[in-house]
DNA sequence: CTGTTAGTTAGCCTTATGGCTAAGCATGAC
DNA sequence: GTCATGCTTAGCCATAAGGCTAACTAACAG
């Protein structure tokens, strides 16, 4: 598979976790310091460090050290290739959307679990 | 957390694995049986079938059986809570982006690591 | 220099994930 | 009935994920 799609894996997978896009929101107020994000999560700062090397590997944020603080800030743009792929996936999927959305349904009712 | 975030960890989730991804691509092109699902991903057939689980409980595809014969097929609308969450995110986001374009850019000259 | 503050690293624990094989259970073909 | 087919279930295994504590380092503050 495309190296792209590593990278949707690592986006997606990021992006599963509710305590890190609590962090995401958070952040999208402005950078802050690694303590300052750990705070409002309830959990233990080591923890909230993996939390956010998985978004910094994800690229969803960026970061640097001044003295002993670190800030982190979102990446705006880390956003744009699941943005691309779910663009891309709505079309193809809606072109079907007549004939899938009668069938779908009829799955739905015949077996629901 | 409000329960729409559960769905956006299993949806995201769902969608981390590219094995996932490959199978909902395949559905779009419409419905298939579970065997014709197994085939180009080259695992077993259970594999699959777990898989299969993964994305039906996310609530992307749906699924009904016919004889032995079950058929899987794509289920457009569960994209549309990731499509707004993301929608949302990059309208808080690029609010900030002249602000940040620039002060990222700093964080990551200073420190790419 | 001593003490506090802010991160960091190391290491442990438990559960979840993703793969497998082997065996089971329907259904459809003979 | 018997047998192949198509899915299902059970259970094993290795690795990854998400949490923690404890101990360490690097700045400031006095």
């Amino acid at each position: 598979m495309a190296k792209h799609d590593t990278d949707l894996s690592a986006l997606f997978h990021a992006l599963a976790d509710p305590t890190r896009r609590q962090i995401l929101t958070r952040l999208a107020a402005g950078p802050a310091p690694v303590s300052d994000l750990a705070e409002p999560t309830g959990l233990r700062l080591p923890t909230v460090m993996r939390h956010l090397s998985v978004l910094e590997e994800a690229g969803l944020i960026a970061s640097s050290k001044d003295g002993r603080v670190r800030t982190c800030a979102i990446v705006p743009e880390a956003l744009q290739p699941m943005q691309a792929w779910l663009a891309e996936q709505r079309r193809i999927w809606e072109q079907r959307l007549d004939r899938l959305d009668a069938y779908v349904k009829t799955l739905m009712e015949e077996k629901p679990e």
